[in-house]
DNA sequence: TTGTAAGCGTTATCAT
DNA sequence: ATGATAACGCTTACAA
């Protein structure tokens, strides 16, 4: 295997016998190139199976062509799900995208993010939940100059830098769907306060019951932190106390696996003595015993348009990106983990 | 907020009053720099908060401080491990990590990931199974002169460029632990017989309840693909048959679970009347009821060090790579889903 | 130990 | 419509 140098615009300019400009020129698209010209260079770039340095082309027009990922989830399928639908995007578009876990908590979270931002060059950022929810990170994503979207369950910023997932519509969505199955004794497990998807999900849910009449009781409302070994907790609490909930809705579905978990060690039959629902569609939510009713998110929907309006914002100076969709609904799935009342 | 120009290294040249070039050798670590200039040049690039610009570098040193990870996963979990293990230590050392999904049974894989590297110029690529195991990519990337390491269940490769978990070694304990208990009726649930993982998980289920006297019947061992789905009908096959195993040992979680959900629909009691175990250690193998017995990947270690030793790669030459630890040990995780023979 | 000067492969400026 | 030529910010021979 002979190891051959990748050719450059300087060998396609000499081979197609114009100056490199004018490769250049074919290269970006530029209309004001003959068409013979064109497609004498356009042969040439084929032969030669030519294709430009991303580094060369970056340092000329400090552009990267590279986008980033930041978050800080625990649910890998989730993530999965979003790296797929931005790659999906942008891999047809020149871009390559650099993937950054960070810590919610940490101190120094926005200092992490801007040296990785600085340092790759990068001409994007996308911002996953609930990192995405911290206002100081997104102010500096302001300053820094760069395109960025955040995914939230909250319109926290102009159309052209978010995708929301209306969680509140589908919570509310879900209580009427427990009213309709005649309960009334129904608990909430909420997610960590600080998250603007546990709120949301938590108000979605009191707005629907309430158009039924039916009012959450507060101690029935007990605060999780959407973790599985906290949803065993929560669900010990509420099941053990001496009135028991015929519901239990759980801000996600790591949690609701708790709650049947519980119950199965409490010999309560679910869904015939109690039903239990939770939120992502994760693929825990249909290998469970029962399999979980639970509300869908548009996870990749939401990549897509989080990618196409940041790619917009890049190309074109921001003009667009506006006007892609910023907004997707989650749906409800019904398994075997809810009953009507009887 | 006021735009301020990043600081070049011609700024803390021309601020230390020194050449550009021994800035350079700064940056670089050389060793041949005064005391007194190297100090006085670090206070400098530490005042102008001064980070040199990863482009420029790469197009001047053929380098792009970018390693990329190739994979086709259905195991998110998995993969969520992985990325955090190679940033650990990448990220740390001035890496950054490009995310590259694709299709293992794709016609143009070689192709996709070829021009993936060449376009990102990384400086090294891991890949992970069963994306590893084609041996047509693994040409490529030798022939491409780029850093490598391939994360697989065999050592298809020089030291230098594999990490190995021992999947034969931790299945034999699996059929110790199993013979043990007591079984004798035994079933396996493969995995695609085109993944060498399959065939090293089998194998070492094989040999080690050959010390115990015990051979898998042919019709016993049905062939899975590692989905849930298929989990299920493997299972239905299993379970319907005149005669009736004791013990079922799927090659995955996944299809583990899958098991105990067609246990469940033919009221089968696990792990009283069948013991269930599987291999991975998911979030779904505590969250399932019963809880999932199975075989822990260090999947993390595994990431640390197959980035440890592409860095030295790249960093020495190839000197010292293959002094990284190659190989790890999965361990078994008994949970509730297996017991004792009555 | 330090400096000079020539690249690296593009894009951008300004002519023509 | 096309082309010289100068950036872009760094590394690396080669000198001194």
């Amino acid at each position: 295997m002979i190891k051959m140098k990748q050719a450059t615009i300087n060998d396609v300019a000499r081979i197609a016998g114009v100056s490199k400009r004018t490769v250049s020129r074919v290269l970006n698209g530029s209309l004001s190139v003959g068409e013979n010209t064109r497609t004498k260079i356009q042969n040439v770039i084929n032969d030669l199976k030519y294709s430009p340095n991303t580094q060369a082309r970056g340092l000329a027009s400090s552009r990267s062509y590279l986008l980033g990922l930041i978050y800080d989830n625990p649910d890998a399928l989730y993530l999965d799900d979003v790296q797929r639908g931005v790659l999906e995007v942008c891999s047809n578009l020149g871009y390559e995208l650099v993937v950054h876990p960070c810590r919610y908590k940490s101190e120094t979270l926005v200092q992490d993010c801007l040296r990785f931002i600085s340092r790759s060059k990068l001409d994007g950022i996308i911002v996953l939940p609930p990192v995405s929810e911290l206002e100081d990170l997104a102010q500096a994503l302001r300053d820094s100059g760069r395109a960025y979207v955040r995914l939230s369950s909250v319109a926290l910023d102009d159309a052209k830098h978010i995708v929301v997932s209306d969680d509140r519509a589908a919570s509310a969505e879900m209580a009427r769907y427990f009213a309709q199955l005649g309960h009334e004794h129904i608990a909430f497990i909420t997610g960590p306060q600080a998250y603007k998807s546990s709120i949301e999900r938590m108000e979605g849910f009191k707005l629907g019951l309430s158009a039924y009449g039916i009012k959450l009781r507060s101690d029935w409302i007990v605060e999780g932190n959407n973790s599985y070994e906290k949803g065993i907790e929560c669900a010990r609490q509420l099941l053990l106390a001496s009135e028991r909930p015929t519901a239990i809705y759980a801000n996600n579905d790591q949690m609701a696996a708790g709650v049947l978990k519980v119950a199965h060690e409490l010999g309560i039959q679910v869904p015939q003595q109690l039903s239990v629902a939770g939120f992502d569609d994760n693929m825990l939510a249909s290998r469970v015993i029962p399999s979980l009713t639970t509300i869908r998110r548009p996870v990749r929907q939401m990549a897509l348009l989080a990618t196409t309006k940041m790619i917009m914002s890049i190309e074109n100076n921001d003009k667009g990106a506006e006007n892609v969709a910023a907004k997707v609904a989650p749906t409800l799935v019904v398994r075997e983990s809810t009953a009507k009342l009887t």
